[in-house]
DNA sequence: ATATTATATTCTACTTGTAGAATATAATAT
DNA sequence: ATATTATATTCTACAAGTAGAATATAATAT
């Protein structure tokens, strides 16, 4: 759904290999996005077809040789369009795993359980440390870079994943104290 | 990734036809789960040639003819091993498609996107009214059914519901607070 | 010499999700 | 009579995600 349009993105900065997307994209986008690698090669290829971006191929010596994707007009207006046309149900749409998983958690096994919500709750605090350590690298990033205007956008998604990393691990420790007396199965 | 475990879930509760399942979908996953009606039946056809449910068409001389669906042991026994042998990294793949938008807001409009930040509110403050509601019916249907066992659970993913929903509409607040000096574009 | 790391891209096979139209039957409401 | 609603399922076509293996080149480290 977004994928295209987060590539769209990110190139709109700076035109680059897909490579470098690939890392740009796991140091930015990975923090609410998930993709392979493959994937974003493959969804570059696709943007090419529609003419969103254009590739040029770079001969080097010393490295392998390496195409470097330029974002055109079209794919501008593309990305554009796409942040004001659209509608507020997909950015409804959840798909949460986690809360299936305990809905059901009759079904399973309750110390299992427990440790997961214990192990989900340490991820979910590891995600944070991640975080604030991008925070910092944005703060250098947008001193150096001449990327001021970017800042309030950047920090108003970080913001959002601090909201949500941070919901979560209460909600593993208010679960955690539930099940608290619970003992056994079920 | 999870569909198909959250209709075994559902069936687990009781046999029923597709129909029936997708209401009872509609009524309780669907609040932090999407699947289209086609997606569920495909879904049921792909659980029957796994053997994971088995299907029996019932003639019906009032109503359209239907088919009920009756999870089998090993469809049990699939439920209860994605519940305890899951891996913690797919709980915490994240797909947030209104970070990512937030994340690019320099290359669209910034009045639409004060407008976004608004409807998106306005939905997740609706989203609570049906997840209230839905609290309620949850505890009118315990007392009636013999589903004591689940409360505990069904509780906890809507206390899920509750804290990310509480969540992202303070973050869309505080949005809109940043944003607040900001006129014209970017 | 050998192994590892960084660079750089491609490939295959499969699963899942999106979106909505189409098809039917029969009861109920106007 | 006619329209609407509830019941019940199927179909098509496409888009996107999952998962990881495979292929290459060249620098650097041991």
């Amino acid at each position: 759904m977004s994928l295209k349009h987060g590539i769209l993105g990110l190139l709109s900065y700076c035109s680059m290999t897909g490579y470098d997307l690939t890392k740009l994209f796991n140091e930015s986008l990975k923090f609410f996005w998930n993709a392979q690698t493959s994937q974003i090669y493959r969804e570059l290829d696709a943007l090419e077809k529609k003419k969103y971006v254009t590739s040029e191929q770079i001969i080097q010596r010393d490295k392998p040789n390496k195409r470097v994707f330029t974002i055109t007009d079209i794919g501008k207006d593309e990305l554009t369009r796409w942040l004001d046309e659209h509608s507020i149900n997909d950015s409804m749409k959840i798909r949460d795993e986690m809360a299936m998983r305990v809905f059901f958690g009759s079904k399973g096994d309750l110390s299992k359980l427990k440790d997961e919500l214990l192990e989900y709750k340490k991820a979910k605090e590891m995600f944070l440390i991640h975080l604030e350590k991008a925070e910092k690298e944005l703060n250098e990033y947008e001193q150096s870079s001449g990327k001021e205007g970017e800042k309030i956008y950047w920090l108003m998604s970080i913001k959002r994943g601090y909201i949500s990393a941070k919901g979560h691990i209460q909600w593993a420790e208010e679960c955690l104290e539930l099940l608290k007396e619970r003992k056994g199965k079920n």
